[in-house]
DNA sequence: AAATAACTTAAAGTCAAATTTAAGTTAAAG
DNA sequence: CTTTAACTTAAATTTGACTTTAAGTTATTT
């Protein structure tokens, strides 16, 4: 069991992000201890991380709140759950694709700088 | 030479961005016909696209911004602005590299539905 | 016992990046 | 010749994702 601040520190966010996750449905079951302070379970600590993976990987926080709600609804909708998952890995297939052209793009870049200051070294010593 | 809806088809961007971009001052040389109208010459459009690529990999309006006044301020920031690129080719080769861990947990959780529903199956016909 | 730190809530505020609106001008089509 | 489409500007508004504020409670340290 783990306090907010314990689970700011494991997983890099603020204290008012977890809050702000589990009041827009993305975080639920975590309880409360005796004096109505947050306790985070082993098990919101794992769907937390899962919930960044999709947060970081482009995924909106409305998307993630349909699959949370999803999950609370049981073993009924297993079969969109997975859906929307293979859906995202598509997406995130499709989006590192693009940022690899970008990349060489931006690398092309670099070597036209490259060229450039090759050429003006030459001519600050002319002498040469 | 392009207009602004022409533009708008081959890069995907809205008029309006297009117009909001030239205020924010990271497309330049951007002329105008007799009647007012913008006018984009085919290096403008080399540099929209260049400009794309860094957006779409992250980096931020105000970063380009710099970028592009570096440019206009002529050879003295060659340098600078070489290392500007190489900060941000390593920028997203680690957003890259970040994003393809989280996309083989994402990977792991589709094999986690595939179990699950399996069993389902399993558990569905029990006659079998 | 008092000060400090860590939490609580609901509501307001911030930020980047556009996007939309309002009011007007110009060009092309019927 | 008038309607429609495509543009123009500056300013206001929107969006998503937090973040901060204000006012209060609880726990720990001096």
């Amino acid at each position: 069991m783990y306090s907010i601040t314990e689970i700011g520190k494991i997983t890099g966010l603020p204290a008012s992000t977890l809050r702000y996750y589990e009041q827009v449905g993305i975080l639920p079951h975590v309880d409360r201890n005796d004096v109505g302070r947050r306790v985070y379970s082993e098990e919101v600590l794992e769907w937390l991380e899962l919930v960044i993976a999709l947060k970081d990987t482009g995924m909106s926080i409305d998307d993630i709140r349909t699959y949370t709600a999803m999950i609370l609804e049981g073993d009924d909708t297993l079969n969109k759950r997975r859906e929307l998952l293979v859906q995202h890995k598509q997406d995130v297939e499709m989006s590192i694709a693009k940022t690899q052209v970008y990349l060489e793009k931006i690398i092309r870049k670099v070597a036209v700088y490259d060229v450039l200051m090759h050429q003006k070294k030459k001519q600050k010593n002319p002498l040469i």
